[in-house]
DNA sequence: GTCTATATATCGATAGAC
DNA sequence: GTCTATCGATATATAGAC
């Protein structure tokens, strides 16, 4: 009979990345010393460096992870739309996709919206990088319709701005366990969007 | 013949407020030392405690005095409207005071929007109610209008967020030598507003 | 009101025993 | 892979000379 798996009361790289990840995000990269990540897994700090080499190393492994989840979310909306989608379509698709992430990763959320800067500068500009990858398919998708005349917008750049912000937004306010479902919130952002973008006149 | 003024090169409460309030809003508080400030403005850091008591005092200054600066420009604006002012007419006044102070005053702006969580818990109380009172006047003007039927939206509370949101984002990335002036930004941002509320139904 | 010097605490990181 | 012990740097803040 093989020995039965002791209870592991080590703490592996995992539990490290969602400690780190929480005081990260909440308290800030620079405000979370090694010892509070340590003890919120019940190790000492000096143990941390068995998994990680530096302070910097976690943040950027959360860094990474959190925009390869980000972007994926992405490409899996992308990639699910008909092929004869409209541009309300596929606003509608990336601004679900986008809302839904910062509602249900919103450490992750508020990890790459706003601890950026304590990466290193290598680290920073790779960052940078992939938002700026991110943000150019709300772009894009904005630009084509106005092209087309669907979308109406006085500024395509600011209305860009202004569609991905409040969505950021909602992973510092929005409670699984508030009023609102995902779905809901998804729902009620996708109008928004498409009423910023809308064509009609307005009556005044 | 009084003697002349001599060229004071000595740091003034005002210069200290300057240094910190541009290295806490772009740096972090955390991330800002005592050291950090003296530097910029001349002095040792021992010598910055003529003028505040603490780190933390600092801070509270720097963040009161930008919350009252932001109620008085809401003041302002709401006491130019008319006696006959529509909801619309409010809103409008509401978003533009809201976006120009964004724009202008991106410093104190990223201060109370990032960096209320390093303050005492008494001060930090405070911040919070500041800022409730503040976000209270647009949602109560939305929810005005959405009573009176002139405006429409899925659910208030969340449209209040996302005019606020989309506002602040502004202090992250204006530039007043960019394109737009500041009175650009602000029609910019009173039309979206009035559209994500505008009633009229949508052609999809 | 500035400075130097220092007190005291905590930081990230390393060395080496187990 | 954990620990204790510790290093060197830096943090906020204070004491006292000028």
């Amino acid at each position: 009979m093989p020995p039965a798996p002791e209870a592991a009361i080590s703490a592996t790289a995992d539990e490290i990345r969602v400690a780190a990840l929480e005081q990260f995000a909440r308290a800030g990269y620079s405000s979370t010393s090694m010892r509070d990540i340590a003890g919120s897994v019940g190790i000492k700090a000096a143990s941390l460096y068995n998994h990680f080499g530096s302070k910097e190393a976690i943040l950027w492994d959360l860094t990474l992870t959190a925009f390869e989840e980000l972007l994926r979310g992405r490409d899996l909306a992308i990639a699910n739309l008909p092929n004869n989608s409209t541009p309300q379509d596929r606003l509608a698709c990336l601004v679900t996709s986008h809302v839904a992430f910062h509602a249900k990763n919103s450490n992750q959320a508020l990890l790459v919206n706003s601890q950026l800067a304590a990466l290193s500068k290598s680290h920073y500009r790779k960052a940078v990088a992939m938002r700026a990858q991110y943000e150019d398919t709300m772009r894009e998708v904005i630009d084509e319709g106005v092209a087309k005349g669907i979308f109406d917008t006085t500024d395509a750049r600011v209305a860009t701005f202004a569609i991905l912000q409040m969505g950021m937004a909602v992973s510092g306010w929005f409670r699984p366990e508030g009023p609102l479902t995902v779905t809901d919130l998804c729902t009620i952002y996708v109008d928004l969007a498409a009423k910023m973008l809308a064509p009609l006149p307005l009556s005044h």
